[in-house]
DNA sequence: TGAATAGTGTCTATCAGACATTATATT
DNA sequence: AATATAATGTCTGATAGACACTATTCA
């Protein structure tokens, strides 16, 4: 192995998540250099002895201070420019995750300095190393998978109504949906949501129905984007 | 950099082609260990100075014998599990060809035991390291891509017929497709091809347009695979 | 002329988009 | 009662799948 040229391997997190109708970005502000005192993506380096997943999802608990990731998470992509990061060789696998909106404000071991930032608010050039590329190809990510999975669900609570679900969809893909046509093609879907059998009490008008995530990992037919 | 774990990163390459008729996986016997003599992707190390894309390209280039890769590359995920190499931790960044038939046979520098398998020729456990699992997420890929981008055209060469076209989905998909509805959608959808101006000549029955790959970068509206 | 392949047309069920209507809650 | 939100229904144009038919070549 000692063939071989040194790598340094990283894991870096695009989290989003969908909180006061706007999109939000979890982002860092870095307490070293390179870059201190700019935001960043959470993440870190890997062990040598750690499997991706495992250190992506020990960042991503870390980062949120929660104990067990609910919602998705999946590869994004692995970034490894030569000049990428002034430290030297680093090649970083990035990760995406959808959570739904967190009851308490982010408070982990390292997250002193993570704050969720809305998307629509950053500037190119506003962040640290590449991190303004791997948040595009997230953000991309992110609005084709709500089209053929039913990701979307994985920004809502276990239980969460039709309108909570097109709010998603209208918040993550900046248009709006006919309510009652995304009703009528949510539910019509086989396996895209499943009735929990009780309803939402306590808001203004008629209590709505509570689903769960249904069986599908595909949605067949998709729900396409409107086109512009 | 020397506080951090050092990783040898590879890129490795699932490379498509449709030949007779049928899927065909660039493979390579595997000259020296481990895995000795065993089939495994084409790949390589990535030098400390150089590119994830451009290492990608020198393997695919080097082992396909091409100048230029013509069709289509793409990243595809990246493999980490501590354990998937004997010789130390190595991280494989893997990359999706899919390429029109080669006219001349695989012949490069390095490519003296490369051959095109015919993918369901494939049995688990055949291959080197996790080459099964690379395997089998870059054929998910190809087979989920042609279903919203115009990818199957990187399987034809610069001009071809909408039979050919054809006979790519029904071979990466393993269905048979409607001759005529399937010229309809093709022709009827904005971008996917651009007519040629010319047309075959030789063939047994009516001559057939030759057609280019159109602009588009995605289909509107897709091609869904059909339901089994 | 017959065989083979390319391309067009037609019919029908299904689906997407637009929008009216009904249902059930709060104030 | 007025208002707000949920859910269902109706209509229309577009699309997918099934399949008849025409067009153009070679043998």
């Amino acid at each position: 192995m000692t063939d071989y040229p040194p790598f340094a391997v990283t894991v870096d997190l695009v989290v989003l998540t969908v909180r006061a109708d706007a999109l939000h970005l979890l982002l860092v502000r870095r307490g070293i250099p390179p870059d201190e005192g700019r935001w960043a993506l959470p993440g870190g380096f890997v062990g040598i002895d750690e499997d991706l997943p495992d250190a992506a999802v020990r960042e991503l608990t870390e980062e949120t201070g929660l104990p067990e990731p609910a919602g998705h998470l999946e590869q994004l992509g692995t970034y490894g420019q030569p000049d990428r990061d002034p430290r030297g060789r680093v090649v970083t696998v990035a990760w995406l995750a959808l959570l739904p909106d967190l009851p308490t404000p982010v408070a982990g071991s390292d997250a002193a300095s993570a704050e969720w930032v809305p998307v629509d608010r950053l500037t190119p050039g506003q962040l640290a190393f590449d991190h303004d590329r791997i948040v595009a190809d997230g953000l991309e990510r992110a609005r084709a998978k709500l089209e053929y999975t039913p990701l979307a669900s994985a920004f809502c609570p276990p239980e969460f109504t039709v309108a909570q679900l097109r709010a998603v969809y209208e918040t993550v893909w900046g248009t709006r949906l006919d309510p009652r046509n995304f009703h009528r093609k949510v539910t019509g879907t086989p396996g895209f949501v499943s009735p929990a059998g009780r309803a939402t009490e306590g808001d203004r008008g008629r209590p709505a129905q509570l689903f769960r995530r249904g069986p599908a990992t595909r949605l067949h037919p998709p729900m396409l984007r409107p086109e512009p």
